[in-house]
RNA sequence: GGAGAGGUGGCAGAGCGGUUGAAUGCGCCGGUCUCGAAAACCGGUAUGGCCUUUUGGUCAUCGGGGGUUCGAAUCCCCCCCUCUCCGCCA
């Protein structure tokens, strides 16, 4: 949530950083309401106080009027009666005044919420203007020893590659079939060696940021309260996207949701505290199930392991203190685990710098990382052998960004895909969720500020191994284990 | 699942229709005393909103929401959470 008092401020700011990124929301209707608002509540407050006023002063005369009431006889009763109600009379003028601009209030308020909830944080200036991701600029790209990215996989190792929906079939390491009977569509089986690939994976990264790193491992509900997902920013926008549990339906308890990312509950833990400065920054990681309903990206990505509805994420988070330096400063740190870590797998990945259309309501800033998939980008040629839609196109949809190598053959394309996303997003989050420290410390007198927050992916998995399986494939059809994993599959080299 | 008890300030804990934003203790901050420290004593110590140039004023908040009342931490309703006992169970 943004700042409403900076909004009075300098409204055209949030206006150009709404238009920047391409959001539709109607400041100028906000800002009428908040001064509709500010206007009744401060002309409620005064009748508020006159009526406190009153009512300090009639306790004591009401309390003994009707001590003598009881003791009162025949008509010195009525008469007592009538004093009393005579002293109700003026409180309860002010009273329906008083409700009155409740009910004017009651009006006005949930638009006002509703718009405010909308409002995205606006991009840092130094964010590139743009529309969509076909706007988002690189930043670099890294490539292992003896993979040059601006060859085809075919011309770096000899061979054509696999993609990893033929892979997976041949190697035996997922089930696609049973997994779409078990949970419908976008749903899958990892097995034997893929299953274990899979574990590894997240073991592997999970142990990276907690001993490399520091960070503090935690194990988080993936259910949650409606509040949480409000105060992490995912709702009232991505509402879609989200399993919703009825609970409210069958007449007991309260709704919840099934998160996305375990950066709602990383985020939530500290909901509504006030934290000690001197135990900033946090550094959380995470491995949870994510959830995703995919509302909108029908027909997208309908084969293989890259647009799924369920699958495990390693996630980091880090909340320190209000500072634009250390902010900045946290998000290349971040991104740096990543580059570190997808490097310790040998896999070929560029950093892109997403535009201001690209960003989402509540980031300032975000960079992604996308890992090189030589059987992405393909064309149904390939995915035909795996027996799934033969119509769809891999690479022509958001998420994925062809390679700019520049050929004409469709078999051998390759494209990035997304993996990682490394979000900036100063106290939009944390004013949100009410999480806030003092500054100076404990002791300290200093003002409660809002906490600053960044997230980033560490590893998304089974996506991950959508490059994992393709980059490190061999010409025999098998799949060598990077040495990181190794340790994690019982020593195994290779799959196949 | 059944029965009961409870949720109050940083913590513990009183209050159970009016003068209570809330006793008291602990903690914390400042001061007195001291060469210094401790002890003792004195004073201070919630969060948010709105109005105000400063000073200050005012409203809201006693798990959350709604209701009764001139007036609610206190009464009523719904929900959430915690604890105890019984039952069941990974």
């Amino acid at each position: 949530m943004i700042d409403l008092k900076a909004l009075r401020d300098d409204p055209e700011r949030f206006r150009e950083g709404a238009r920047r990124k391409n959001t539709d929301v109607d400041i100028d209707r906000l800002l009428e309401l908040d001064t509709r608002q500010r206007e009744l509540s401060t002309r409620q407050q005064e009748l508020k106080a006159e009526q406190n006023r009153l009512s300090k002063e009639m306790g004591p005369q009401i309390g003994r009027l009707i001590g003598q009431l009881k003791k009162a006889s025949g008509e010195q009763r009525g008469a007592i009666e009538r004093e009393v109600e005579q002293l109700k009379a003026g409180p309860q003028k002010l009273k329906e005044q008083i409700e009155e601009l409740d009910g004017q209030i009651a009006e006005i308020e949930p638009e006002l919420r509703e718009i405010l909830l909308r409002v995205p944080l606006p991009p840092d200036p130094d964010v590139p203007v743009g529309r969509s991701s076909e706007d988002n600029v690189e930043i670099r790209r890294w490539s292992s020893a003896g993979f040059d990215l601006a060859r085809l996989f075919e011309d770096n190792k000899g061979f054509s590659p696999k993609s990893h929906i033929e892979l997976v079939h041949e190697l035996g390491l997922a089930d696609f079939e049973r997994g779409v009977k078990l949970g419908g569509a976008r749903h899958y089986v990892l097995k034997g060696l893929g299953a274990r690939l899979h574990y590894a994976v997240l073991r592997y990264a999970m142990d990276f940021m907690i001993q490399k790193h520091g960070f503090t491992p935690m194990s988080v509900p993936v259910i949650v309260r409606e509040d949480m997902m409000v105060g992490t920013g995912f709702f009232p926008g991505g509402r879609d996207q989200a399993y919703h549990i009825e609970e409210t339906r069958r007449g007991a308890g309260e709704d919840l949701f099934l998160t996305g990312t375990g950066e709602v509950s990383l985020m939530g833990l500290h909901q509504g505290e006030i934290l000690d400065e001197a135990d900033l920054p946090l550094t959380y990681c995470t491995t949870s199930t994510c959830f995703r309903r995919e509302a909108g990206a029908a027909g997208k990505d309908t084969a293989g392991l890259y647009r799924i509805h369920q699958f495990d994420k390693v996630e980091q988070v880090v909340i320190l203190p209000a500072d634009e330096g250390e902010s900045r400063a946290w998000h290349q740190k971040m991104l740096g685990f990543v580059e570190a870590f997808l490097q310790s797998l040998e896999l070929p990945y560029r950093l892109l710098q997403c535009c201001t259309g690209d960003l989402g309501a509540k980031n300032a800033d975000m960079i992604d990382v996308e890992c090189w998939m030589p059987g992405r980008g393909r064309s149904a040629l390939r995915a035909d052998a795996s027996g799934n839609d033969a119509k769809q196109d891999i690479g022509s949809e958001s998420g994925a960004t062809q390679g700019d190598i520049g050929s004409e053959s469709r078999s051998t394309l390759g494209a990035f895909g997304e993996t990682h996303s490394a979000s900036r997003l100063y106290d939009y989050q944390c004013r949100r969720l009410n999480m806030r420290y003092r500054e100076g410390g404990e002791s300290g007198k200093g003002a409660t500020v809002f906490c600053h927050s960044l997230n980033n992916t560490v590893a998304a998995s089974p996506r991950i191994l959508i490059p994992l399986l393709e980059i490190h494939q061999n010409e025999d059809g098998s799949v060598t284990v990077p040495g990181a994993l190794r340790g994690y599959m019982g020593g195994i080299e290779r799959i196949g």
